[in-house]
RNA sequence: GGAGGGGUUCCAGAGCGGUCAAAUGGGGCGGGCUGUAAACCCGUUGACUUCGGUCUUCGAAAGUUCGAAUCUUUCCCCCUCCA
């Protein structure tokens, strides 16, 4: 087998090939262009599209060429695939915007500098804007019955809840699969990978191109990736495990693989660290904290650097093991006055932004939760004193988890 | 178009005139055990509070009543069956 899919399948990331066997003749014979289209809803990626981030990172080891699709021009249409409703439709400005970030976010990860392996942005609203629809409907709609169309999951399981599908949705999997023909024809670009949800849209292309131009080309999905405690990964109840600074600080990112549930460990190596197989499988395993601190070291690096993950390790490091006043904690500055004024423990709780009601402050305090420097503080009414900043800030601490600095300036 | 059933707090789902900020389960949060894991146990889970209470919530609006999540009317939405 090719050595690209090989690696792809021994890392966990497979899931299905439209021709394996074939795929695998050409990766060994060519150098191909691959393309993973990314949604641009959202301001920032989260944890659920990193397995497609890895399998870009993993092309370019490859010395193949990734080509990163920005959904530009679908974004305004909303992929139905996976979805109850009719998702918001963006504004122009958002998208735009949006797209800027993750292509920011996407280059972090990416080789940048191999002029034989640096990633193509594209954006498809650059040539889905210019459609005319008279022409597509000859050229492109011919070569799709709504017969088949109706038996895609995506169309077909809104219909069977009796869900509306709007026409424009309807109409998604074609802009997808014409994607596909553009960059195939432009491009030459033989491979699209993308998620198991995707594998509809996938074949669609593949089968539009090869009726168009009657070019062979390959589709490859990555598995839905579930948490051993049967969630999907990427959200928790704080909000989503985002890929942005802006939204989820190193620390937090860090310690969001520093928490992976032991069953998940080595499936993780694998999938979102570049420690080969042969490192991964030799590691000692009889001490799984340590591998998870490995995780979350490595995924941090990846995304926010060597020394981020560095700091990261060492704030946990110092927040979990007691008594130091972590100097690289998240930091948040409170004035002066404000302490002179007698500040209330609730307050400053408030102040800090781990909590945002009263009512829970209360509770958690009640609860024995909230530390300062590491003392519990019982009394609801407790008031910050000047005397308690040692070197000019104090730890605040909600939970075992939730430490942070509150600076004086 | 016709006939039924339903919209309840994060989710599922009880309540069907006062004792309802609303049973129970899940999830979340906190505590215990531990390893920042899992499992398990305990507590908690609308907001504000001078801890006495106060305010806002049961699809939307109007009404009946001393009092409504619970009754009436209109409207919106969802589901099932028939056409």
């Amino acid at each position: 087998m090719n050595k690209f899919l090989k690696e792809f399948k021994d890392r966990g990331y497979f899931y299905q090939c439209t021709s394996e066997d074939e795929l695998s003749d050409l990766l060994n014979k060519n150098k191909i262009k691959a393309y993973i289209g990314f949604d641009c809803t959202a301001e920032s990626l989260h944890v659920g599209s990193l397995l497609q981030i890895m399998c870009l990172r993993l092309l370019q080891k490859n010395d193949h060429r990734p080509i990163v699709l920005l959904g530009g021009g679908t974004t305004r249409i909303g992929d139905p695939s996976g979805k109850d409703k009719t998702r918001k439709i963006l504004s122009e400005k958002e998208i735009e915007k949006n797209i800027k970030n993750i292509t920011n976010i996407l280059k972090k990860f990416l080789d940048n500098d191999n002029p034989n392996t640096k990633p193509i942005f594209v954006n498809n609203f650059s040539w889905l804007k210019n459609l005319n629809y008279i022409s597509f409907l000859r050229d492109i709609g011919k070569h799709f019955t709504v017969n088949r169309m109706l038996t895609f999951d995506s169309v077909k399981l809104r219909l069977e809840r009796e869900q509306s599908l709007s026409y424009m949705e309807f109409n998604y999997m074609i802009l997808q699969a014409y994607d596909f023909l553009e960059l195939n024809t432009k491009e030459n670009c033989v491979l699209q990978i993308g998620g198991s949800d995707q594998w509809g849209n996938i074949v669609n292309g593949v089968e539009l191109i090869k009726r168009h131009s009657n070019n062979n080309t390959f589709g490859l999905t990555t598995p839905l990736i579930t948490l051993a405690s049967g969630a999907k990964m990427g959200k928790t109840e704080n909000g989503a495990i985002w890929l942005d600074k802006k939204f989820l600080s190193p620390y937090d990112y860090w310690q969001f693989w520093r928490n992976t549930d032991d069953r998940d460990v080595m499936k993780f190596l694998k999938m979102f660290t570049d420690l080969s197989i042969n490192e991964i499988d030799k590691l000692k395993k009889d001490n799984i904290n340590d591998l998870k601190v490995l995780l979350a070291n490595k995924t941090t690096a990846l995304l926010h650097g060597e020394n981020e993950a560095k700091n990261s390790e060492q704030a946990a490091k110092e927040a979990f093991s007691g008594k130091s006043l972590g100097s690289t904690l998240p930091k948040v500055n409170v004035k002066l006055n404000k302490i002179q004024e007698k500040i209330s423990l609730i307050d400053l709780v408030l102040l800090s932004r781990l909590e945002n009601s009263k009512s829970e402050i209360r509770r958690l305090i009640k609860g024995n939760a909230v530390k300062i420097n590491d003392n519990i503080i019982s009394d609801e009414k407790y008031i910050i004193s000047q005397n308690l900043f040692k070197n000019n800030y104090i730890k605040l601490s909600i939970g075992k988890k939730r430490h942070l600095k509150i600076e004086l300036n």
